[in-house]
DNA sequence: TGCATGCATGTGACCGGTCACATCCGCACG
DNA sequence: CGTGCGGATGTGACCGGTCACATGCATGCA
């Protein structure tokens, strides 16, 4: 018995598994990858043999072979945020019940060059396939980076042009109308927005709150910019406490929500009973406020999932599967109420 | 030019850049692993050819060629929960700054076998380093599932014996006391506590309130146990909101303070007024919250970053580093109180 | 009976690195 | 001047799969 290199470990290779079951590597190749031309009693022994010996083929060695790895590797410049880690789960979910391996490589948005290193590392045989997820800038930069052959897929976020590759957005723009008009018909004679950062004059957030307030006629109120820390939010959320004339606002996501309730606590306005809020998301516990925030509940993790089926599709070169995605959906709580007579 | 498969790149390998630059390819691997054994001379004009031909090693032949990949793979049974996914966060930002790859394989606590499927994953050479999070009981049983030769870390819960690898812990003792401390020292009589699951009766959150509740001669009341689900969380709110005798509650994490929160708000309870709590994990926005949390700090991301440290040694075949972590810090905001006179 | 057809299976090369070992060279030393 | 030695470099095998193509054999049809 021939011993192995010191260190490396004596698992069964392929070829092990051939000499078993009396056939060639590749008959066990065959019966490995599903493949219809392997007789049914070949298949069963091999299959015998693969259980006996506690066989595993190497995923390694498979992707050196077929010149990339089965697997997918998400870029985001964001773990933490919701909308991201949500997204996220939903694309381990679903590459997990493919059995496709799953990596992570965060962009720092603004470290000089970071986009470059991450279209580099995902251009590795052993990325896999690639998702972005391209809620910001550094997401669509990445996008843009990513070398023409590469089988990707993108989460965007609506109202975003010029992305050359499968690219799946959730339909914010109806939610948001719909939260606006919810907030109108209260009584409020307008409604207020703290905006996140966005890569899109139209996102989806903001146009549909645009459109809801055209349509009833009411006036448009500029736009407050919030970023994705909660700090800027608050201030934001300051500013607006101090306006007598905000009765209701539409906040960007519930992060700044939250910020926005607490500055107008501060200022001694009691929500809903003196300014109405609205959230976006539907981050898990915001029932559980006080009090629970009306919000707009989005599907991130069906969003992943798409992506998921999207660059499966890349990579076996098929056309894109249409996919049916759970509408955002306004879940009206205590955070609204008409306004002070 | 000899043509190269259809639908494989024309990427440049180790070969093309040792005949560019004239020497062997054994030379151009050991330039790049940073040998010592070139000559300073041979190493720039390898550089340059590099440079010049835009040169990226393929991960996947060197994990093939090594038997391992240069990489971590985060075997965890959740990457959303708040303490969960801070600790991915600071692995994979350790993981980066090391040019390793990171995965990410959730194992279903709940599903039958997935344990085992998870060891398998795990086990294949792409998977490189493992690192489980294992803060729950499908984390520790997928450690005691590790081949013996992987190299791999843990973070866990502290308490939590017999486990046969390097293990990184926060001393949330301390703090859990010095939170309980700071409750009887408002004139408290007792603290009452909701605990998350754990493994181990003597977990440092628990541990540390029943120190220090019998250093002070209080009563040590029994623990409300809670899940990890914010619902499991409020029910346990709602049985101590309805007990005159609660005037302070320690919750296991902030998930939970949000959600005894709640029930204290729902029984007509106010916080601090008639009740004071203290989360747990210091979770972003909680000094936003109203009234702002009092919670202890935890530096999940420095103990991520620890246990890279030590997948890392283990891979080199080093001793241990000594790492030193961010202590658990009480962070005292406005949800704690003196007691009603 | 001859030969094309198709299915099941096997063979050698290859993917792109690394490993172990061999070789070459210059220099110090006896 | 032969020899030993160590640093720099090269060579062939190998990691464990897959690919393209060849082969063997039974069947169908003229």
């Amino acid at each position: 018995m021939p011993s192995p290199r010191p260190g490396r470990e004596t698992v069964p290779s392929i070829r092990d598994v051939a000499a078993a079951a009396g056939v060639s590597r590749q008959t066990v190749s065959r019966v490995l990858n599903a493949s219809p031309k392997v007789s049914a009693d070949t298949r069963r022994t091999v299959m015998e043999v693969i259980e006996r010996l506690q066989y595993r083929p190497n995923r390694v060695a498979r992707a050196l072979g077929t010149g990339r790895a089965r697997g997918v590797t998400v870029v985001t410049s964001d773990t933490m945020l919701y909308g991201y880690a949500s997204t996220l789960q939903g694309i381990e979910e679903a590459a997990r019940v493919e059995g496709l391996a799953v990596g992570v490589r965060v962009v720092e948005s603004d470290r000089e060059g970071d986009v470059r290193n991450a279209a580099d590392y995902v251009s590795d045989p052993s990325a896999g396939g690639v998702i972005v997820i391209a809620f910001d800038a550094a997401g669509i930069a990445v996008l843009h980076a990513l070398p023409e052959s590469l089988p990707a897929a993108a989460a965007i976020e609506p109202g975003v042009r010029g992305v050359a590759r499968p690219a799946i957005c959730l339909d914010e723009q109806q939610a948001s109308a719909e939260a606006t008009r919810h907030l109108l018909a209260l009584g409020h004679r307008t409604v207020h927005h703290v905006a996140i950062p966005s890569e899109s004059e139209h996102s989806g957030r903001q146009a549909g709150w645009r459109r809801a307030l055209a349509e009833a006629g009411a006036a448009v109120p500029p736009v407050v910019p919030a970023g994705w820390d909660v700090r800027s939010a608050y201030e934001a959320g300051r500013v607006l406490a101090a306006d007598p004339g905000v009765t209701a606002i539409l906040c960007g996501n519930d992060d700044i929500a939250l910020a926005v309730r607490r500055a107008l606590f501060e200022a001694g306005k009691d929500v809903p009973g003196d300014v109405s809020i609205v959230g976006f998301d539907g981050v898990p516990g915001s029932e559980y406020w006080t009090p629970a925030l009306t919000t707009v509940e989005m599907d991130f993790a069906g969003l992943g999932r798409a992506t998921v089926a999207a660059v499966l599709a890349e990579l076996a070169g098929a056309p894109q599967p249409a996919v049916s995605l759970t509408p955002p959906r306004l879940v009206v709580r205590e955070s609204t109420a008409p306004p002070r007579a």
